[in-house]
DNA sequence: CCTATTAAACGTACCTTTTACGTTATAAAA
DNA sequence: TTTTATAACGTAAAAGGTACGTTTAATAGG
């Protein structure tokens, strides 16, 4: 194993998870002293990223980021997008950043991201926050060009496969399905249609459990049957435009 | 303009052009001689692709690879994966011919494919060629894998956007739409539902034109209208597993 | 000139899904 | 026991998809 590390390429790791308020983003703190211990010249956040081992996989450096950021060895994941361009790094805070590090001014950074529950991380790394995806702070690089493009495909990745049930516990109710594609399609959604259309789905199995603990009347468990979605879906009525 | 390449950072282009007999691939041959002139040690067929510019962005060199091999300066494009498994470059010829070009054994290529009908190409580059994807010939480097993955990519594109009318001329015929839908997805379309189903969409215009120069009745000839299309897409029904 | 041929175009009945709502059930809290 | 809020069920109309049969119009060949 070759742990030298690529001087102009990384991956970074756009961690999104959800709860009952809705999407939140996992990022990491930096900060840079240089002068002094008060005031420190670079003090923002990023999304958590690294750079390529020598001989290691690009999925595998961003497994390897996302176990660092979470504990976790397994997540659903999907690499989206390279960024490349060389005006990427060009703001004093990042160019002050990157030279600390030792790395290249020119970076070509290939972008995951990972969706799972919030509750499912349960030791978060030092200087690493969840924050909510329309409240993020002050952004490092192009980290919010990251996650604007992040956001856009794990949308169409929701609406056309059975992803949403990465973001979920494996039981849930039919509220907690509908809140979640409510949240990261930014859509409102008939609760009465919803709940119709959802039931008749084959692979949406329902268990003999409640979930307690609520102050109204309990709801019905569900799970998802990744089994029988394929081998159920014959995806017909294939052209949506 | 840093005209210098990464050693380590590549772009590949996947051309993909449609024309009455289905879907091709536009490849470049790869010849190394280096014993003599009559049995080359490298001898195959790759994806056009090089090396990225120091001071360009990635999709400035997708264009300018694209420009050289076709002679047109646009078409639809999309950056879809990157490929960067440190054992992508393993065979005997891989390594020679890499050798030969002076650059790394560890590359990372960015991987785009631009879409078009082929009958747009007009001059073609020396040692290229459009192969049926069906019938590809003897392929270097992780290149079969990179067509499966924009093919797979673009079909997805084909199912949910109004990306299909990239390989079609800007007039085409009903019955050239539906043999294109079935040439890139791979499926057989009864021809009266899909008439009724595209006919019914405003963005589909009837022009008061007709297919000349066939055996049978003329057809009447269509055009897709991009503004129509984005001022109509409610795009409501979202979710379709 | 007439007929055969075939792609193009039109039509219809039936089924499934979506949409827009109204209504009932149930558990906990007041 | 009543209130309250979530959960769950129901219905009619509209829209869209499916599976076919039929008609039209141009050329080619006798």
């Amino acid at each position: 194993m070759d742990f030298r590390k690529f001087p102009n390429i990384s991956v970074d790791c756009v961690v999104m998870g959800l709860d009952h308020t809705g999407l939140q983003l996992l990022l990491s703190k930096r900060t840079l002293h240089m002068y002094d211990d008060q005031y420190p010249v670079v003090d923002d956040w990023v999304l958590t990223g690294d750079h390529v081992f020598k001989s290691e996989k690009l999925d595998e450096a961003a497994n390897r980021i996302f176990k660092l950021l979470t504990g976790l060895n397994t997540s659903y994941y999907r690499q989206f997008r390279a960024f490349g361009n060389p005006e990427r790094i060009k703001n004093d805070r990042d160019l002050l950043w990157v030279k600390s590090l030792g790395v290249d001014t020119r970076t070509i950074s290939v972008a995951y991201y990972f969706a799972l529950p919030v509750e499912q991380v349960k030791t978060l790394a030092p200087h690493s926050a969840w924050y909510p995806i329309q409240d993020l702070p002050e952004l490092g690089f192009d980290h919010r060009e990251i996650i604007q493009s992040a956001l856009l495909d794990i949308q169409e990745k929701v609406m056309n496969d059975p992803i949403i049930f990465e973001f979920l516990p494996d039981k849930f109710t039919l509220n907690e399905l509908q809140h979640a594609y409510e949240s990261i399609l930014g859509v409102e959604i008939d609760n009465r249609n919803f709940r119709k259309k959802i039931i008749a789905k084959p692979y949406i199995v329902s268990i003999n459990e409640k979930r307690i603990g609520t102050a109204k009347k309990p709801a019905n468990l569900y799970m998802f049957s990744k089994d029988i979605f394929i081998k159920t879906s014959d995806k017909h009525q294939i052209i949506n435009i």
